[in-house]
RNA sequence: CGGGGCGUGGCGCAGCCUGGUAGCGCGCACCGUUCGGGUCGGUGAGGUCCCCGGUUCAAAUCCGGGCGCCCCGACCA
């Protein structure tokens, strides 16, 4: 699928020295994302492929409880924005157009949607509704942070719920939870659904789904008994007690049970809106009786760069990056050992051929390098699988099969073997891998 | 926005204190060598020393102003 030789894989062997967090080093070393500015990243084609990655879960997980995607634009007139009470944000970035008109970049997209729904919604009939769309967002933050983590600029996925009522909105809002479970299963994360400060978005309730990691911003409370809540809930919660204040050590009690305090990063959230944008933007529909009704509303939002990062650093080891199999850049990394001419470089050839027709995705390292070179970049890059062609290879008659998360060498598969065949054994042995 | 740090070739750094217009490692190009864990040797290319102004015969170096980036905190629809 992919050759190295002819790729853009530009791998370090030291990260930028400003680099702190795991992630952020890991990710520029890897060659997969570049910096242009604070909080400004470029997603460079191995980083990309690991974004489509989760947004490509996103997507069907979204579809699969209905939702129908679409695509709003960034650029917003500021009228809209001044009709919900949001033109004073600080985060939100204004700008003027040549003619003086007023505008805004989106955050997010909730006056868009809103104003399209208030637009072609008119009867209780085309209700409920889940619309959705994958775009970015602009957010002046006050201090861009750690790579990926906190940027100016991200992908988000945002979809929205329209509902008759409140009834409705619950389940809608039970469905997304659905969703986001399943969608945080298949990234292979670890991952909390905690209950979350509901916050200017009204108190209708609202959770953040948290991933455990170590440059995680935000801290969440867990107790053994599964109780799972981001620590400014805990806080208001009146079972929760604090024990151990000023000590340094931070020490919290619920029911009789310890809590523990673990940083993590959100990288979803889910809202019940009500009618907080329905009202301000005209939202409404008539009932079977002919009454106007206020459309009641949810958000839901995704960052894939966030899952991408947390992935990365919840899994990363010394050597570099090691994929959860589902968000990978490619299922197997072939090294190609040898100078190309010699016949185990002909054999990996031959083999990348196989792989290819065979549908595996293969990132193929033919370089004309040291094998010491090729192992270390592929234990960076981080994909699930390494097979290596060399000469050991030609006189066992095996391919090499390594494991990246474990770094433990499996049983061979024939180097000779049909295409198909050596593609199925290796989807089986992928099934197997975390 | 408060506190701290940094800005010298693509990356990591030295030089700055004690002014004399730039050096190291990695990477890159070429030659040879090696070819299963970042081989080794040689040759070479590449820098407005963040920007503007000032001091001085002379500024990467001293002084003033600005910009940019990172970290901690605050903030985080």
């Amino acid at each position: 699928m992919t050759r190295l030789s002819e790729y853009l894989l530009p791998t370090l062997k030291q990260a930028p020295a400003d680099a702190e967090a795991i992630s952020h080093r890991l990710m520029v070393r890897a060659g997969l994302i570049r910096q242009i500015g604070a909080g400004m990243w470029t997603w460079l084609p191995a980083g990309w492929k690991v974004h489509q990655k989760v947004v490509q879960i996103v997507r069907e997980e979204i579809d699969a409880i209905g939702g129908h995607e679409m695509l709003m634009p960034v650029l917003q007139p500021a009228e809209l924005w001044r009709k919900t009470g949001r033109l004073e944000i600080e985060e939100l970035f204004k700008l003027k157009d040549r003619k003086g008109s007023e505008l805004v970049l989106a955050m997010t997209h909730e006056e868009a949607v809103t104003t399209h729904v208030a637009q072609t919604v008119d009867s209780y009939r085309d209700l409920p509704l889940i619309l959705y769309h994958f775009q970015v967002k602009e957010r002046d933050e006050p201090r861009p942070r750690a790579g990926v983590l906190r940027t100016r600029e991200f992908v988000m996925k945002d979809s929205y719920s329209f509902d008759r009522d409140e009834a409705g909105m619950d389940e809608r809002y039970e469905l997304h939870v659905g969703a986001y479970d399943r969608i945080m299963v298949r990234t292979g994360l670890r991952y909390y659904r905690v209950e979350s400060d509901v916050g200017m978005m009204g108190g209708l309730g609202a959770h953040e789904y948290m991933a455990p990691c170590a440059a995680g911003e935000d801290q969440i409370a867990l107790g053994a008994d599964g109780y799972a809540a981001n620590v400014e809930v805990a806080r208001h919660d009146p079972h929760v007690r604090h024990v151990g204040e000023g000590s340094g050590e931070e020490s919290w009690m619920r029911g009789g049970q310890a809590l523990t305090l673990e940083p993590a990063i959100e990288i979803g959230n889910i809202f019940k809106l009500g009618t907080r944008y329905s009202e301000p933007l005209g939202a409404t529909y008539l009932d079977e009786h002919g009454s106007e009704l206020p459309i009641w509303m949810g958000c839901y939002g995704i960052g894939p760069a966030r899952i991408v990062a947390a992935a990365v650093e919840q899994f990363a080891d010394e050597h570099g990056i090691s994929w959860p199999r589902a968000l990978a850049p490619f299922a197997v990394h072939l090294v190609a050992l040898g100078r190309s001419g010699m016949p185990e470089h002909d054999a990996a050839e031959q083999l990348y051929g196989k792989l290819s027709d065979a549908g595996v995705e293969v990132l193929y390292d033919d370089r004309d390098a040291g094998a010491g070179e090729k192992f270390a970049d592929a234990d960076l890059l981080g994909c699930p699988l390494r097979l290596t062609v060399g000469r050991r290879t030609l006189e066992a008659g095996e391919i090499e099969v390594q494991v990246r998360r474990t770094r433990e060498q499996g049983a061979g598969l024939p180097l000779h073997g049909d295409g198909a065949q050596i593609a199925s054994a290796l989807d089986e042995l992928c099934r197997g891998l975390p």
